[in-house]
RNA sequence: CGGGGCGUAGCGCAGUCCGGUCAGCGCGCAGCGUUCGGGACGCUGAGGUCGUGGGUUCAAAUCCCACCGCCCCGACCA
């Protein structure tokens, strides 16, 4: 391509609206252009990239054998009825009516689809295993779009499905998943890491999740240092501590005192000069089960989730008119003691065994201390409540656990039968029995992989391609263009790379030197080759290493070929390293 | 959805509190000249319904109301 001709709108500046770095490049690069919240247009030298990064995917996905498919962007709504899901996607997806009414929606992913195709098409053991995969816009109507491509609300997605005989057969088509995504990311130089994670409202028994270490995540995963347990901080447990400071009074004696207007931990904990940890939280909820309070030290959070692993069922926060029916005070006030009527009481295990606890004493402006949980209040169920914090013990080894922010760029579940089940789709086993299909579901963010790979291949100057994934190879740099040797030898050069099949930018703009150099940096060609008077004084063209900075000066005779053979090595690189 | 910020030329911004040479600056863009290996310099020039609609006023980028859009924090997140 020549840069006269193309169409590479770079921009000096930072866009205002950018924040994470891998957004501001992408935008000053002329990768994309924003349309509408969380939707970009992804410009020439950006698509290439997606484009390359979808060829590395189809590589590996066919290496394991699965089947390139393409499904609608559009979707009739019964099959997500079956599913439950047109109900439980709530807001998050897409709808449209189309002329005649019929209620349409954009898919956000595709198990639906793909599994009524099999429903409809598959009927023998024989038929079995097959894995389909499709690089496909998904439409996600996201709360809140942020950070450029990281979190769009369109998006493309590389989501893949198996469907096998039994629980074995699921086994090792997750496991072809889990080594393919690894080989994939590899390729795309990609660090990433492994952690367990929640399967959410997709189903199903086990999930993984990809993720790469960044600041501009928004996943919180908990890392243990020392042994290899990293799990989402959605599903992350603790190991419990062993309270060391044993309760200072043993025989407290439950004991009201007055905390006028002191409504939270911090208010109650700085008048009465405790700390938090001697506090108890109590949360009044609403389940589908009933009015459910759940207890957690002072200085925790609650975790949502493992609440809801313990409940079995759906649940939200009481009003403060439903607080005051079932405890007889206000939201601030309330506590296990004394409660106007029937409440499940749930407490973080963190509590059991503590006395001396002070927390609400469902009379307004008083709180009530000296609790011990069993002796003054009932306490049906002790479980891990709280959320995990950094510098907890470890639940495989104990050693302190660590926090931190992580993009996910690949998810992998097994899936079960929740789907086939659902929309039916059966097989015959050898006996002639009917059985439901068994399988699992995996995907990977396409844009996602290209702003991680930004994320982590940049500096001051701008991005730093891996060569695999580079909008081109090489980067050719005439420093003058109107001067004749320069001219002749550059476009020599550039038919020839060319010629070779090599991808390759050659910048014929009539500008400074400088300007050129600054875009080949922003734009960030792993190997920019430099042809101007004062190399070619001395016969030679410089090479220089995007990477490194490193250059090297080559005889103008055997440049075409030294690039080349740079180009080869780099390549092989990369694929070597990923046995 | 709650909280905060913002919307003025392609990009980055000043001007808004206190209504009246406030339609301005830098970059970019076009032309000419000098320059020419790390975002040069000079001169000239083009380019803006001041997000949209309504209101107040002799007068609105500026004050008031409504709406739209973008960003950040939170809630949420297959």
């Amino acid at each position: 391509m020549r840069f006269s001709q193309a169409f590479i709108p770079t921009q000096k500046q930072i866009p205002a609206d950018a924040e994470v770095p891998s957004h501001q490049l992408m935008l000053r690069t002329g990768m994309i252009r924003l349309h509408l919240s969380g939707v970009y247009s992804f410009l020439p030298l950006g698509w290439r990239v997606l484009r390359k990064v979808a060829q590395i995917i189809r590589e590996e996905m066919e290496q394991i054998g699965a089947q390139e498919f393409l499904l609608p962007t559009l979707s009739r709504k019964d099959i997500w009825e079956k599913t439950g899901r047109w109900q439980q996607a709530g807001d998050l997806m897409f709808r449209l009516k189309d002329r005649r009414g019929a209620d349409l929606c954009l898919p956000p992913t595709h198990e639906e689809i793909f599994t009524s195709i099999a429903a409809g098409e598959i009927r023998s053991y024989r038929e079995l295993p097959q894995i389909w995969y499709q690089i496909q816009t998904k439409f996600r109507d996201e709360p809140r779009p942020r950070s450029g491509v990281l979190r769009g609300r369109q998006f493309l997605m590389k989501d893949s499905y198996s469907f096998d005989t039994d629980q074995e057969g699921l086994e090792r088509s997750y496991q072809l998943h889990r080594r393919a995504y690894l080989r994939i990311f590899r390729r795309c130089e990609l660090e990433t890491f492994t952690v367990s994670a929640s399967s959410g409202i997709m189903g199903g028994s086990e999930s993984e999740e990809f993720m790469i270490s960044s600041p501009a995540g928004e996943d919180e995963v908990v890392l243990c240092r020392d042994c290899d347990y990293a799990a989402n901080l959605e599903v992350a447990t603790a190991g419990e501590q062993q309270s060391d400071s044993p309760s200072p009074s043993a025989q407290s004696q439950a004991e009201k005192v007055f905390t006028p207007e002191k409504k939270t931990i911090e208010a109650v904990s700085e008048f009465l000069e405790l700390s938090p940890s001697r506090l108890m939280k109590s949360l009044l909820f609403i389940s589908e089960r009933g009015p459910v309070m759940a207890l957690i030290s002072g200085e925790d959070q609650l975790d949502e989730a493992k609440l809801n692993r313990e409940l079995k069922c759906e649940f939200r926060p009481a009003t403060p008119e439903e607080a005051l029916e079932l405890t007889g005070a206000h939201l601030g006030f309330i506590g296990p003691v004394g409660l106007k009527k029937e409440v499940m009481i749930i407490a973080d295990l963190s509590l059991k065994d503590q006395d001396d606890l002070l927390t609400g004493a469902n009379q307004d402006d008083f709180h009530l201390k000296g609790l011990e949980p069993g002796r003054d209040f009932r306490v049906e169920k002790y479980a891990q409540l709280r959320m995990v914090q950094s510098g907890d013990p470890c639940p495989c080894c104990g050693a302190a656990l660590e926090i931190s922010p992580a993009i996910e760029i690949g998810h992998i579940f097994k899936l079960g039968t929740k789907y086939s089940q659902a929309l039916e789709a059966t097989y015959l086993d050898p006996q002639g029995e009917q059985h439901p299909i068994v399988m699992g579901s995996y995907g990977i963010g396409l844009e996602r992989i290209v702003a991680s790979v930004i994320e982590q291949h940049s500096d001051k100057d701008g991005i730093v391609w891996p060569i695999s994934i580079a909008p081109y190879q090489i980067h050719l740099l005439p420093i003058n263009p109107a001067h004749q040797e320069t001219k002749e030898l550059s476009e020599q050069l550039y038919q020839g790379l060319l010629g070779k099949g090599l991808e390759v930018l050659i910048d014929d703009r009539e500008l400074r030197a400088g300007t050129k150099f600054k875009d080949a940096d922003l734009i960030g060609i792993p190997l920019r080759a430099t042809i101007g008077e004062k190399g070619l004084n001395q016969g030679k063209v410089e090479i220089r290493f995007r990477k490194s900075g490193k250059v090297i000066k080559v005889d103008k005779a055997v440049a075409l070929a030294k690039i080349e053979e740079i180009v080869r090595e780099m390549e092989k690189t990369v694929q070597s390293s990923e046995n």
